[in-house]
DNA sequence: TTTAGCACTCTTAATATTAGAGTGCTAAAT
DNA sequence: ATTTAGCACTCTAATATTAAGAGTGCTAAA
């Protein structure tokens, strides 16, 4: 409130503003345009209805009137950056109107309130502890945070290398094997075995596994196995080795959805066919599981917004993806990010992203001490 | 088609129904009624669209007329069976009615067909060996199969025993406990530690619980503890007793949900209103985490089936949940269900959630052998 | 360059109209 | 004692009609 007046203060003629502070990119967008579609998006992103010029004059109480108001629209949506419904609405923001507010309008994405970031951090502090849980909880807690969906991968290993390794007999012919990497993974796989085998021999091969294979890597192990003699042994390494290798190949990678009811009662998905094909893009269109690994495999290290599926990919069309890293560069990431309509608070999702997953990181630091 | 055929024959008057075969339960129910019961089921459920008395008439060539069907259907009415939409709407089944239908109409649900069989059999081979996701993956095969929504419940333990502990230094102060009881249950947790601690001497620890507490549950392992010395260990035995009693209480319960975009598309789901409804119902309404908690501890046995929240569940309303237990009793069970609209076709959800508890059943098994 | 004024367009809601589907009831037929 | 033909009646669903109002774009004046 107070804040929309501030900055009316800036904004009095075309050309006035055009002489001000900041050193203009384009030649197009002068000060008063900005404020204009700043104010649009501000608006239309609370209400959901088109912006109209009398309405923005109003409520912001701008020394100018609607018609120049209009004037201004007019050109902003002839550059792309505003849209009309049809003749007689207001306007609303194009994916390019928000692209450059997200760019160079909205405050710098700051912190997250402080209140805020303790409640999260209480919740982490659970979270750490809970191995299984812990990426669904964070999506949990993200979803909450930023209320919208939020999506999290299982972090993926570029090079991992056995910390340890479990064998325990479950049945005559099966075992089960626990394979702790150095980044702190823990993968757990059943084996049948050709013979029956007692706990005492399965303990002797994890020791023995243990004590020769400590901190190596795939391609080191197998390396190392092939001129082993005993058969059995083998055998285990190479089912050890194949662990190793699922875990850096992505179709490990899971993926962790909540917060669907968050978006689901957003306005713009009161349209059940919108509705369902959001829902559907979300559960199991072919997006995400594209721009995931992307993101994984970027050099960008900051948080990655896509606009309305960015002319890249149709299903997204209707929503917006704010996406960070998570993780350990080069050794074991993941991605955390928030999905929502295009019209959603950029500012509270880039700030919920950021701060997630500079905790994920944290955690996953922690957990993979070289030790 | 021609099965219909077959039943038409024992359709001839209401008194030559009441003399035939069957015991009949109740005086009101004559085949005849049963009949046209069956058929408005039947259509209602491959339709959503209302049964008038003409459309039963010609499609099964039944050989009495529309007027008579109507005079049955006013009973069927009457007693509750069925309902109108509006006066001049056909007939659709009420949740009695479909009560009825599943216990006494319906073909008894026998197996899924051989071929579809071999296709879960094959999906779940892979499960197997999988198990971290393995639950998810059973919810997945279940959704796709019953065409529905699908959940399964993590199982859960009644007496967990230890069958294997082991810990692995991940920081100076920081540990990995990994237990794994008699009933094949895997639980990981992280330990921070007061002092560093070598691994070796973490090492030393593990081996020592595992000689000492094997096979015993928690209240032997809290017993037995009492009169050790080493602080160390005692601290490490009280994490591992919390542990065991965590995975004896219900807070550990993990619900896998799969297979809404199935759901989502039915046609009496085009009401956007229901729709969110029941999306929010099956995402974290109250209804869930009632019913499962009473299905793991009901003395019944076999597939239970809950039409329209059967009264008891307000959010349930549009919905019918068919459930069955997976595990062994007394010691590791767990839920697995399938949702869906009312209208739903009975027959199909009792046979996957027949077929596929068994199944689990049997990975259960094989993994808790208590060799 | 800004703005007042105004014609114009399009949406949205409310209201009417109509055709048809399917029932319930009555009285005749079996 | 049932069953059925016949028919009046009810309600829906689709389509059209109307009217009010919101908001624009344009023109001409400030």
């Amino acid at each position: 409130m107070g804040n929309e007046q501030d900055q009316n203060q800036e904004l009095t003629t075309a050309k006035a503003g055009e002489v001000q502070n900041t050193p203009r990119s384009s030649e197009f967008m002068t000060d008063r345009r900005k404020e204009i579609l700043k104010i649009v998006i501000k608006e239309y992103v609370n209400s959901y209805m088109p912006v109209s010029s009398d309405a923005i004059v109003n409520k912001y109480r701008l020394p100018i009137s609607p018609a120049t108001v209009r004037n201004e629209m007019a050109e902003l949506e002839r550059e792309g950056y505003i849209t009309h419904p049809h003749t007689s609405a207001g306007r609303i923001p194009s994916d390019k109107g928000y692209r450059f507010f997200v760019e160079h309008l909205m405050e710098r994405p700051g912190s997250l309130s402080v209140p805020e970031q303790h409640t999260i951090q209480h919740q982490f502090y659970q979270i750490q502890l809970e191995l299984n849980e812990w990426l669904r909880l964070a999506a949990s807690v993200t979803a909450r945070t930023a209320q919208n969906v939020a999506v999290v991968s299982s972090p993926h290993a570029f090079d991992s290398r056995l910390k340890r390794v479990e064998l325990i007999g479950v049945q005559e012919r099966l075992a089960l094997m626990v394979v702790v990497t150095q980044d702190g993974t823990i993968k757990e796989q059943m084996l049948s075995l050709d013979e029956p085998t007692a706990q005492e021999e399965l303990s002797s091969v994890s020791s023995r596994l243990n004590s020769q294979l400590f901190g190596q890597n795939r391609v080191q192990i197998d390396n190392n196995i092939k001129d082993w003699t005993d058969e059995f042994l083998v055998t285990i390494a190479n089912r050890l080795s194949e662990t190793l290798r699922s875990l850096e190949q992505h179709n490990d990678t899971q993926l962790y959805r909540e917060g669907l009811a968050n978006m689901m009662n957003q306005p713009e998905f009161n349209d059940i066919t919108r509705l369902r094909q959001v829902m559907q893009s979300i559960e199991s269109g072919p997006a995400l599981p594209t721009i995931i690994p992307e993101v994984l495999t970027s050099d960008e290290a900051g948080v990655q917004v896509i606009i309305g599926g960015e002319n890249r990919f149709e299903d997204l069309r209707l929503l917006s993806v704010v996406l960070a890293r998570y993780g350990i560069d080069g050794q074991i990431v993941g991605v955390v990010g928030v999905i929502g309509p295009t019209r959603m608070e950029y500012n509270r999702s880039i700030s919920t992203v950021k701060y997630i997953s500079q905790l994920m990181t944290n955690l996953l630091t922690e957990r993979s001490g070289s030790f």
